[in-house]
DNA sequence: CTGTTAGCGCGTTCAG
DNA sequence: CTGAACGCGCTAACAG
């Protein structure tokens, strides 16, 4: 089925038929009807593939991200349903950290001319980002460094989110507080760590070097760190981590330690991953809204397509966290009365 | 960047650019290596959508489901893995519910002429997938009823996964087993609630009604259930939930309730969603397996699209559950011994 | 306001 | 074994 079909049945040429598919230019209206109809009737769809050619853009956006990281679902999610409201496909492709399969991805997303891209990742993919600004292809990234005419970056306030967690603590009555970080070489990260010890500060509360723990954002850096500071002879009252599977791995080590959960330690965490609401103590977390990345996401790259670039539009958009307060933290033992 | 110029630049036509590139006809050795180096220097790729435009198929498979489930992550996963593998982007579509996004969503994949389509919902959109078969557009379905030409469907064995369910709660020494299922109007809930009634009596056990609730597979089922039951002059000891969601609402209930689970409940999930091994305690389960899914899916796509087709190939097949034993259940009152 | 025409980038005949 | 020519379905200039 395709214009020819179309323009026949209808007893116009294909140039009226594109026309009224586009509602481009002035058409007699009975033709414009008639087109419709025979539209309607045969369930006439025109071929994307011939418009992309011809028009030089897919209305296609890339999105390359780690599938199976559960934060990442809701971005997903979003993303994927603005793409259907604007019109736009989205072309998924898994995040993969050899450099083949890297590579890979690059000739699969520039094969089929993606309109834009965005990079969802826990690490930063500056090599890869490149080979799409190098080739026009628009991008947008989270925290990356360097933005730069094609690269429009999305910051995640990480200060101010780990600020929420110290203070909601110090708050609660807690002044011997841990912090289980991610990988040093990660620059989220290191802002998290960065933001906790200047946070503390500014509130007046020292840290003990045995309660500021590097991990790697895993369950696991949560097991082993609260196996580490159950051993201390002050044990901590309350603990920060950097990422909410890290939370995890503290309240199930602590249920198996016998350790009282907030009772005797309170546990924040960070990002608000959906299982946060299912654990037992459900977890008081430091949100970073996915909706809001994914809108933020798609926002830019619309930006970057839309013919008009509104010059209002900056080179990165920042994101605020929101404290989510659940059953994970109490008050502590330099207070008395809880007053969240 | 065109085959002309790449054409231009290794001194031989357009022909010889395209064999060389797709492999097909025998070219002379000297030249193709011309040509393939200037592909490298130039960083040249082809124009997917010319490609597409003149052979017919566009290499591309759409997968539509209900992202933010977390049941599917590692179906998405998996079968974008499996694309990646075998050079098919897969397009994403968001699963909607009202019927005017669905024809939306039946336009989108049509006018990007996808080659298959895969469906994976946990309700059976059987109009939305003939718009496809109809259009000659092989699919790809879980637990449809009619398979056809054009349709396979995949199979998933509810009646072996109740009965590895209730034989591990049996062996435990659990004779009050209670039952949430899912809507009666879901059919593949239908399967797992006579499933459970077989099983039962086959190893002789009686069913109270009251230990036999239907739900929705939401966490909101399980707390009610639960609720319900724990007011009950004779309690089960045992509960199987149709869905993982559904085992959480009764844990988290349990838990404010004050019951001891596995202590004085044992409760065995269905599905083996992600977070299932993160709850206190982890939740023993029956596993779907996902990857088989997105595999037996991708592959049956693979078979439609394939040349050849395989005459092997049946119009469905069928996954096996698998019983995931973690620390929500334990001996039951009716036996002292614990004898997994 | 409408129809005719020329490509978009590529695969694939068909002659050489 | 190689190159020239045609057409995939469509949009956008151009002419009527």
């Amino acid at each position: 089925m395709t214009v020819w079909e179309i323009a026949k049945r209808a007893n116009v040429s294909i140039a009226t038929v594109s026309r009224v598919i586009n509602g481009v230019g002035n058409v007699d209206p009975s033709l414009a009807r008639r087109v419709r109809r025979v539209v309607a009737e045969v369930g006439y769809y025109p071929n994307t593939h011939a418009r992309a050619l011809v028009s030089g853009r897919s209305r296609t956006l890339g999105l390359v991200l780690d599938i199976i990281n559960p934060f990442f679902s809701e971005i997903l999610q979003t993303f994927t349903e603005l793409g259907f409201d604007h019109d736009y496909r989205i072309l998924l492709s898994p995040l993969t950290r050899d450099s083949r399969s890297l590579m890979a991805a690059v000739r699969q997303m520039s094969e089929r001319r993606v309109d834009g891209l965005a990079v969802m990742s826990s690490a930063n993919e500056d090599v890869f980002i490149e080979a799409f600004t190098g080739r026009n292809i628009p991008c947008v990234a989270v925290d990356i460094d360097h933005p730069g005419g094609l690269l429009k970056t999305i910051r995640i306030d990480y200060e101010h989110g780990i600020r929420q967690a110290v203070q909601h603590l110090a708050a609660l009555g807690h002044a011997r507080v841990a912090f289980i970080g991610g990988s040093a070489n990660l620059k989220s990260a290191a802002s998290q760590k960065i933001a906790f010890q200047k946070c503390m500060m500014e509130i007046g509360l020292s840290i003990s070097p045995q309660l500021l723990v590097e991990g790697d954002h895993s369950i696991e850096s949560g097991t082993a760190g609260i196996t580490a500071m159950a051993a201390l002879p002050e044990r901590p009252s309350a603990v920060v981590c950097s990422h909410d599977e890290t939370a995890i791995g503290v309240i199930r080590r602590g249920f198996e330690l016998g350790i009282q959960i907030p009772g005797e330690l309170s546990v924040v965490g960070f990002h608000d991953i959906r299982m946060g609401q299912y654990l037992v103590p459900p977890l008081t977390t430091v949100q970073i809204p996915q909706i809001e990345i994914a809108k933020a996401a798609f926002g830019a790259l619309l930006d970057f397509v839309s013919a008009q670039p509104r010059k209002s539009s900056s080179s990165s958009s920042t994101i605020t966290t929101n404290l989510v307060l659940r059953c994970s933290t109490a008050s502590g033992p330099d207070r008395t009365t809880n007053n969240p």
